[in-house]
RNA sequence: GGAGAAGUACCCAAGAGGUCGAAGGGGCUCCCCUGCUAAGGGAGUAGGCUUGUAAAAGGGCGCGAGGGUUCAAAUCCCUCCUUCUCCGCCA
């Protein structure tokens, strides 16, 4: 949620910063609806403190047996004016919020405009691997090495899933041990969230009321109730309705959930195999913190992320995204990008974003400020930590040898019995 | 899933229709005393949102959430949410 008090001071900043984003917005009817509301508030609360003292004053005029009923009257006739201000207030309110609530969070001042052309790739890590042999693709490179089952889950539960098998999922469940023991050794709170949540999570992290359609409902259960998308949706709302001490700040988090998402329609034939299910591993970073720490902590995160990949020995990059390609909550996101033999593309492995006090508005999630005693919105971050359906396939393929052979990174080696590399099965 | 009980400020807790933004503790801050500590004595400290203003003063709304009754609701009624206890079921 955008600050009403920001776009009615400094409209053109904010229609400015919202184009940069593809969102042309007319702020007129918003400041019109802003200054009726300061109208009915007035009229209605003038109205209030003289029904207040009225009301009260009735012991005291009863004691010395005056006229209560016409006081009673009285009263009345102003409740029922009282109440004609609080319905167009009420209106009013719900006009401001449901012209805010859609709204995209505001990029960063520095973001390039526009979608994915004006990506920036500011740093590349290690460089694409050079095979003296035909390499296989991820799809073919599970089968031979019987890591993934898809043909078998497409009969137990349909397109877009996979059973990891055997040492596939050994491998999975190394990768992810991995990321949190790293995690762990940095400091970083392991949390295991829930992962059915209610409607105002999802608007608290801002996938609703865009985003509806991506999530899995679940059917017949009153209160509404989704799974969640990515961990982050359970982690931004941890805190919700609450005011934080700013000496806890950053709170550092991590957890470990499946994704499940629903994307209908967006599995394109490029992307087989795990590039895109309907449900992904993914051990996920977050940040609370405050204005002034924020930016320090979005350094942290993808500095975070970019070493786990590092630490595989894979060859990625990072991106800093324009602002028309970053999430629809967030003021600044950063890539990191996974190279794939194969395709001979870069995919996303992570995603670092700091929605800065966009999320904490929409959640009401605050701190106060040690210096001056006053209420402000947290700043939230989260950056992948990473998922790995998409590591997975690019350790295989950038991993892979002439014999058809997978050479298992050594930081993942303790968690696999030792294991170095693995063969294809007879 | 069934039956009961409860949700009040940072925490515990009183409150039973007007004088309640809400007693009393604890905590916290300051002072005194005891060479330190423990203990004791005194004083102080109540949030959030919003309106208003140069700043204030002043208003409005807030006692789990949302409705209702009433001139007036923390207090009465309804719905929902959550927690606890008992029973059932179950990994």
């Amino acid at each position: 949620m955008l600050d009403i008090n920001l776009i009615i001071s400094d409209t053109k900043h904010v229609h400015d910063a919202l184009l940069k984003k593809g969102f042309d917005v007319d702020f007129a009817p918003l400041i019109k609806l802003y200054d009726e509301r300061k109208t009915l508030i007035l009229k209605s609360d003038e109205l209030k403190t003289k029904k207040n003292k009225l009301s009260a004053s009735v012991p005291m005029v009863k004691k010395q047996g005056g006229d209560i009923e016409a006081i009673f009257a009285e009263v009345k006739a102003l409740n029922k004016d009282i109440e004609k201000y609080d319905e167009k207030l009420a209106k009013v309110e719900k006009d401001i919020f449901d012209f805010l609530s859609p709204l995209p969070n505001m990029p960063d001042d520095d973001l390039l405009p526009g979608e994915k052309e004006n990506n920036q790739v500011i740093k590349v890590f290690g460089e694409k691997p050079k095979f003296d042999f035909k390499p296989l693709d991820h799809v073919e490179l599970c089968e031979k090495l019987g890591l993934v089952d898809y043909e078998r889950a497409a009969k137990v539960s349909g397109r877009g899933t996979w059973f990891y098998t055997n040492l596939g999922a050994r491998l999975e469940w190394a990768l992810l041990n991995y990321f949190i023991d790293t995690h762990i050794n940095d400091g970083y709170k392991f949390m295991l969230p829930p992962h059915i949540l209610n409607e105002e999570s999802g608007f608290t992290a801002g996938q609703f009321p865009k985003f509806k359609q991506d999530v899995f409902w679940l059917e017949g259960v009153e209160p509404k109730k989704f799974i969640l998308p990515t961990a982050e949706t359970a982690l931004v709302n941890y805190h919700r309705n609450e005011i934080l001490k700013e000496e806890n700040l950053p709170e550092k988090l991590f957890a470990y959930t499946p994704c499940y998402r629903c994307e209908a329609g967006s599995y394109r034939t490029e992307e087989r195999g795990m590039i895109r299910g309907y449900q992904f591993n993914k051990v996920e970073m977050f940040a609370y913190a405050t204005e002034k720490n924020s930016k320090q902590c979005f350094e942290e995160l993808v500095d975070k992320a970019c070493k786990l990949v590092e630490g595989l020995g894979l060859h990625f990059r990072l991106s800093k995204l324009a602002a028309g390609d970053c999430s629809h909550s967030m003021a600044r996101t950063y890539d990191i990008e996974v190279y794939i033999p194969s395709m001979d593309i870069y995919k996303e492995v992570s995603s670092a974003s700091n929605a800065n006090d966009y999320q904490a508005r929409r959640g009401n999630i605050r701190y106060k400020d040690a210096e001056t005693g006053k209420t402000k919105y947290c700043h939230t971050l989260n950056a992948s930590g990473l998922a790995t359906s998409r590591v997975f396939p690019a350790l295989l393929e950038q991993c892979q040898n002439a014999d058809g052979s997978v050479t298992i990174p050594q930081v993942l080696r303790k968690y696999m019995g030792g294991i170095e590399k693995l063969y294809p099965i007879k």
